[in-house]
RNA sequence: GCCUCGUUAGCUCAGCUGGAUAGAGCAUCCGCCUUCUAAGCGGACGGUCAGGGGUUCGAGUCCCUUACGGGGUACCA
């Protein structure tokens, strides 16, 4: 595709130079996709010309598209309206282009030149004091993505997980299970480990609260009653003997999270993401004190008369930042500095992806620009995916309010969802009970997945959930389900016996859908570029959508293999094997898988 | 207050470095299954791109401004 458009981008550059003797600047030089509703492919805009050469845009338009069409045999046509020059390209053309791509794999990697070569993206990040909800979701979906995205450029990417596994959170659902728990387990309970663990956080914030309305009751100030309800008291002395090592404290921990732990593996698996590598917060949350003894020797952080440690970032457009407490604990940030380092020593990448809420961007800026005031040449890897809240039709999502839409309640509607729709289409006779599971585990999750994924990562998105099991549209089962139908024909062609032998030069006219699809099929390597290098798996989503709408088309209109000219029914054929291979892969890229039938 | 992001059809979203009559899906209505999967295809309806200025051959896109909304601005994470 691209060396189509830079042999169209020289001829016209030829073209200028022989009917009117001048060069096209390089701004000006711009081809552009033609409208649908224009003759031809590529569009020139002829605008910019009209001002060096003082002659009419449309002029200049019928003056290149005549020595084009006459001079450049890729070119077959042209038509001018206004100042806007549409090309149409030969068939010949088309056939060549269609054979580049089918000279590669649909699995090969994509060169994008100048892009990292070793990346480590870290996404997840769960707290391990209550299970994952729908937000997480769009974050585990995103960082999946973006991984394989960047796998599919070729470069060696690591999938990491920073478990946040300690701190007064954890203490509190801790505290909640020793007072109320009765040495329950999630076996004798029959729940979910991060369910039981959740069930107790809520417990806390439930007494939590009855504390607080009795002080005030007794004429304690709120801000005072929220600080010295017991429970309160109690989960920060909690949080002293954990830092401390106290054993029975330390032992619950481990025998709770391990809990919490089994439960989000067993999440991980069914929504069909993984990791290449974990970090615990207890294990790098001291790290960072050691940035920050550096860059007081390197005198560019700074103490207080209390002792609390700071950098100035006000040159940098930002304030004076806290690193250190004064009591030498640490802070949000002092643990982000020394997981940056870690994650750096073990694998020395030129990009490090975040994908963190945009509620983070200011902690993201400012760890950057701290990394960078230490010099650090990592500093400048840092890359923050930053994507919107997930809102719901009632309004925001809140733990506290009980409005939180849990991951797995939803992953078992959207499969039920998908079960129900299978049956009643009831196309599906002859797969056995297992192979409906997983078909309906696999639509199930990509209508929920697509659903996801389409939006722009970096915006706010509501969750509507009728059209999130949707099946129709602009939704992952109608990818799946055009998928299939390339699967269904190849599965008869082979039944037929036909083992097609792709010859084009026996072809003299191609259908107007058979250059639409030719010309999606070429698009794929830039289409992953873009989305590999602004971190946007929508881009992705919605060339699968295009990709599928285009061979759809093609579907109806001509016929594959009942048509009686065997070098055509070949072409298509091989068309559409390679529209399947390429639904697979980009939507794996996705995290969504394909079924053969459906 | 300051910083920052957003506002496109009834709803959910696309719209690449400014380019043609602003595009999809859903919803509503109308067609198409005795030939390869109708979870499909075609068509209709639907817009003062939040308002106002400016830049230019040309602005949804760039600049300024107003309104509304989100987020941030903690010795919370």
């Amino acid at each position: 595709m691209q060396q189509l458009e830079q042999a169209l981008k020289t001829a016209l550059q030829t073209a200028a130079q022989a009917v009117f003797g001048v060069e096209i600047p390089a701004a000006s030089l711009v081809l552009q996709p033609t409208r649908k509703d224009f003759a031809g492919s590529f569009t020139f805009v002829t605008f910019p010309l009209t001002k060096t050469l003082g002659k009419g845009p449309e002029q200049i338009g019928q003056a290149l598209g005549e020595w084009l069409k006459a001079s450049e045999p890729r070119v077959s046509g042209y038509n001018v309206v206004k100042g806007f020059l549409n090309l149409e390209i030969t068939d010949a053309e088309w056939l060549n282009l269609l054979q580049t791509v089918l000279a590669q794999p649909a699995g090969a990697p994509v060169a994008v030149p100048g892009s990292p070569q070793r990346v480590i993206v870290e996404y997840s990040s769960p707290n391990t004091n209550k299970p994952l909800h729908l937000g997480h979701l769009r974050n585990n979906f995103l960082g999946y993505a973006v991984a394989e995205i960047i796998k599919a450029t070729g470069a060696h990417v690591t999938k990491a997980n920073l478990v946040n596994d300690r701190g007064i959170h954890i203490c509190k659902s801790m505290l909640a299970y020793q007072r109320f728990g009765h040495g329950e387990t999630p076996t004798s309970a029959g729940i979910k480990g991060d369910h039981l663990i959740g069930k107790y956080y809520v417990l806390f914030d439930k007494h939590y609260r009855e504390e607080i309305k009795q002080l005030e009751a007794e004429g304690v100030a709120t801000d005072v009653a929220k600080k010295q309800a017991p429970l309160m008291t109690a989960a920060q002395e909690m949080l002293q003997q954990w830092e401390a090592g106290d054993e029975e404290v330390v032992g619950l921990w481990r025998t709770m999270n391990g809990w919490v732990y089994e439960g989000f593996d067993e999440t991980y698996k069914t929504i069909g993401v993984d990791f290449d590598k974990f970090y615990y917060e207890s294990d790098t949350y001291l790290l960072g004190k050691a940035r920050v003894e550096e860059g007081l020797e390197k005198g560019v952080f700074f103490t207080k008369e209390n002792g609390s440690v700071w950098v100035d970032l006000q040159a940098e457009g930002l304030d004076e930042k806290l690193l250190l407490r004064a009591d030498g604990t640490s802070v949000y940030i002092t643990q982000d500095l020394g997981t940056a380092e870690l994650k750096y020593e073990q694998f020395g990448y030129d990009s490090s992806i975040y994908v963190i809420g945009d509620e983070q961007n200011y902690h993201m800026q400012v760890l950057q620009a701290t990394l960078q005031k230490l010099g650090k040449p990592y500093a400048e890897a840092i890359h923050h995916l930053s994507y919107g809240m997930v809102d719901l039709p009632s309004g925001k999502m809140k733990s506290r309010e009980g409005t939180v839409v849990d991951a797995d309640e939803l992953v078992r509607e959207v499969v039920e969802a998908a079960k129900a729709a299978t049956l009643e289409k009831g196309k599906t006779e002859g797969l056995s009970d297992s192979e409906l599971e997983q078909l309906y585990h696999m639509l199930g999750l990509g209508a929920l997945k697509y659903y996801l994924l389409k939006v722009d990562p970096k915006k706010r998105m509501l969750f509507n959930p009728a059209e999130s099991v949707s099946l129709e549209g602009d939704t992952g089962p109608f990818i799946q389900y055009s998928y299939t139908r390339t699967a269904s024909i190849g599965r008869k062609a082979n039944e037929m016996g036909i083992s097609p032998k792709l010859d084009v030069t026996a072809i003299d006219e191609l259908h107007a859908s058979e250059r639409d699809l030719i010309q999606e099929l070429a698009r794929y390597g830039s289409v992953v570029g873009s989305a590999a290098q602004t971190m946007s798996p929508a881009i992705i989503a919605q060339y699968c959508y295009e990709l599928a709408k285009a061979y759809n088309r093609m579907f109806v209109q001509v016929p594959f293999l009942s048509e009686p000219d065997e070098a055509k029914r070949n072409l298509r054929l091989a068309l559409s094997a390679r529209v399947g291979e390429q639904l697979k892969t980009a939507l794996g890229l996705l995290g969504i898988q394909v079924p053969e039938r459906m």
